[in-house]
DNA sequence: TAGATTGTTAATCGATTAACAATC
DNA sequence: TAGATTGTTAATCGATTAACAATC
C-alpha cells in the first residue's frame, strides 16, 4: 500500500518528468479521472512509465478500470517537488538574463521566491524595497543568505566568474544551485548543481538540424 | 582512422556533454595539448567517458603520452556542433524571458542569431529597424519564416498558448524548436523539441534539499 | 625500457519497456 | 462475465565504466 510519509525512490529522469505531468494535469483538472495509458498517448510516454512514476508520488494509488483521481494527483504531486511549502533563494549576477529572471513572476508557481539579488556593478545596486526586489553588492552575500537561512542560489554571471561566485555561495551555506552561466562548477558532494544550460539544447537541435538537412538532400 | 567528412554516431548525452569541453578548453586555450584524464579530473568526468566523447568529434584523436592538441580540438568541436556557420532563428512571445534572450548578445557563440520576434500584443510591435531587433504580430509569421528559410524557432509564450505556437511554427516550416514554456508539445516525426525547463530543475533541487535537511535531522 | 596515455572490446549499471497476474 | 486498467516482476535497451592491448 502506498505510504504518505516516506519519500519513495524516485530516478532523476522521473522527477524531470513530474513538472510535464503537473502542467498536463492541470490542463484537465475539470474532469475527475485519468488513465495511465491516456496520460501516456498525451505526452508521448510509455504507460507502464508513466504508472511506474506515478506510483512514487501518488497516495492513494489508482483504480483499475478507472484510473487516478486527477485533483488528488495534482496535490500530491505539488507535495512531491515542494511546491506547498515555498523555499526562499537569492540570484547572483543581474544582467539581462539575471534581471528577468529577477522580475519574473512564475518562480512562486515552482516554490521558490527570490528575494535578494547581487551584482558588483554599483549602477544596479539599490537598497530601498519599494516594488523592486533589492539588489545588493556582493559583500553582502553571505551575512545575508546565513541569517537568512537561505540554501537556494542561482547564478546568472558570466562563465568566467561563474566558479568563484559558487565558491562564494557554497561558503555562505547555498546547497542547491541553479547554474545558468555555462560552466562546469566545481562543488562539495553536499551541494547540488542543476545546470539550465542553453548551449547544450542549441547543440542537440543544431545537429538535428543538420542531420535532417542532409537526409532531405539524399 | 578518423574521418572528418562524416558525422559519427554519437549519444544525445554526449552531445549534450560538448559544450562543458567547449567552455573548458576555452579556459585553458593558452596550453597546447590536454590529457583525457585530466579533463576527466576537473570535470567530474570518467576518462573513458571522455576519450569516447571526443572520438566521435576529434578529427585527428589524440597522442598517447601527450592528449589532445586543444586548439584543434575546440575547432572540431564548434565545426561538430555547427557553430562556424550561424543559423537564423526566430523567437515568439516577447514577454521578460523573450525580451530578455531577444536582446542576448551570447546566442552568437552558439551559432544562432534571432533575426525576428512576434508577439500577439500590438504595444511590443515595431517595424523600424534601428539597433533594435524587429518585432512582428503573429500574421506575419509564416511569410517570414518561409521568405527567409528559418529552420529554428524559439517559444517564449505562456505554456496555455504553446501548443498553438508550435502548430504554427510547423507549419511554417520550422524543423527545430528550442521550448521554454513549461508545456509539453506534440510535434511530426521530423520536428525537434528541445525543452528547456525551468520548472524541472527546479524539481531535482528542492527535492535534494528535502533530503539534504532530512539527513541532518537523523 | 618504463610509464602514461590512447582507443576499443567486454562487463556493469540504470532506465525503459514488455509480460502478466490482480482488480474492479 | 468480459474488458480495461493497475501494479509488479522480468527482459531489453542504452549509456557508463572497467579491463586491456597498442602506442609513443
Amino acid at each position: 500500500m502506498p505510504n504518505e510519509n516516506t519519500i519513495k525512490n524516485i530516478s532523476k529522469q522521473a522527477l524531470l518528468r513530474l513538472p510535464y505531468y503537473l502542467s498536463y494535469l492541470k490542463k484537465i483538472e475539470e474532469n475527475e479521472f485519468i488513465s495511465a495509458p491516456r496520460i501516456a498517448l498525451d505526452l508521448g510516454l510509455n504507460d507502464v512509465q508513466v504508472r511506474k512514476d506515478l506510483a512514487a508520488v501518488s497516495s492513494c494509488g489508482g483504480k483499475p478500470k478507472i484510473g487516478y483521481e486527477i485533483r488528488l494527483l495534482i496535490c500530491d504531486i505539488e507535495k512531491f517537488l515542494g511546491y506547498d511549502n515555498v523555499d526562499e533563494a537569492i540570484l547572483v549576477g543581474v544582467g539581462k538574463l539575471g534581471s528577468a529572471l529577477l522580475h519574473y513572476d512564475g518562480f512562486k508557481d515552482y516554490g521558490i521566491e527570490i528575494v535578494a539579488a547581487f551584482d558588483n556593478d554599483e549602477f544596479l545596486t539599490n537598497n530601498d524595497f519599494k516594488d523592486k526586489k533589492p539588489v545588493f553588492s556582493m559583500d553582502k552575500l553571505k551575512d545575508l543568505c546565513q541569517r537568512m537561512k537561505i540554501h537556494i542560489g542561482i547564478i546568472t554571471v558570466p562563465s568566467i566568474n561563474a566558479q568563484e561566485v559558487c565558491n562564494n555561495l557554497v561558503s555562505s551555506g547555498i546547497l542547491a544551485i541553479l547554474n545558468f552561466s555555462g560552466a562546469h562548477l566545481s562543488v562539495p558532494p553536499n551541494v547540488i548543481v542543476q545546470n539550465e544550460n542553453i548551449a547544450s539544447s542549441l547543440a542537440v537541435l543544431s545537429s538535428h538540424l543538420r542531420k535532417s538537412l542532409e537526409d532531405q538532400n539524399n
